[in-house]
DNA sequence: ATAAACCCTAAAGTCAACTACAGAGTCAAG
DNA sequence: CTTGACTCTGTAGTTGACTTTAGGGTTTAT
């Protein structure tokens, strides 16, 4: 196993360093061995967990759910069930992206009303998009539901 | 024009106390006039403002969006041009929703898949998740693109 | 008259996920 | 043997939208 500094893995795995090191610290990454003069060493697994965290988050989870994940597979015990986890895990973050999907669908839906009601000309003075915000009730055009 | 105090407008407008005082210090409320012994007085104008700044909020604008949404309506000379302003700052708004509601459908379509891919039964070794997450090219099913 | 409930300020803390120092030691090349 | 690139630690700063704390005045009800 040809041993790597800090910098190595960083270009390798396009994480910047201080981001390895912050992961360290968070425990994402387990507490690599150093030389003699303090240096970290690490070997090609330290660059497919660094790609690994990048496509999880890529996906959405965060951090603390990346490191449960990780936990999971470095975990011999969870050879038993660990699926079931990880699964949950996933369904949990799926449920989520769900949810923020639907209230952004929801944000979309008025604004683009707001947007094509509104002509853009004119002073703010009787604006649709003002006067929604303002929770007017009987706008110029009240025919919408 | 009846006073009241901070916490009445609190509850009023359901916004806790601190988070008026903090708008106040961002510039989404004027400074309110004060009693002699320094209280914050305040009259229904700003809880209609504060429910402003609440649906606003819930369409997912920022407090910066606001306080410029809020700054057209309240200055006169926007009386001519304001209106193009409060669309330009909508539609930017809808564009930020759209490519947040389609990073998020990519991510969502990709979990979904993973979900139906993993049985839930067993270790985590062979894991499609785990695998996919690892980026191993060769899954058990490699039929998807 | 005193206690409960309310208000004030300034400053610090929270969350996530980094990012950026400052100050010092180490290693490879010429 | 010195310069420049690299690494180390520890601490602080960033963003957004608050929330909390500490320490103190004020008003209202009993």
């Amino acid at each position: 196993m040809p041993a790597q500094t800090i910098g190595h893995v960083a270009k390798a795995s396009g994480t910047p360093i201080e981001t390895i090191r912050f992961y360290e610290r968070e425990g994402l990454l387990p507490e690599a061995p150093r030389t003699m003069s303090g240096y970290r060493l690490y070997d090609e697994s330290t660059v497919k967990r660094l790609r690994f965290i990048a496509r999880a988050k890529a996906l959405g989870f965060t951090l603390a759910e990346i490191r449960d994940l990780l936990a999971l597979q470095d975990n011999p015990a969870s050879n038993k069930t660990g699926r079931a986890e990880v699964k949950a895990i996933t369904e949990r973050k799926l449920d989520d992206i769900e949810h923020k999907i639907a209230d952004l669908q929801r944000m979309q839906k008025v604004l683009s009303h707001l947007a094509h009601e509104c002509s853009g000309k004119g002073g703010v003075a009787h604006c649709p998009i003002i006067e929604t915000l303002s929770g007017i009730e009987d706008c110029t055009h009240p025919e919408h539901r």
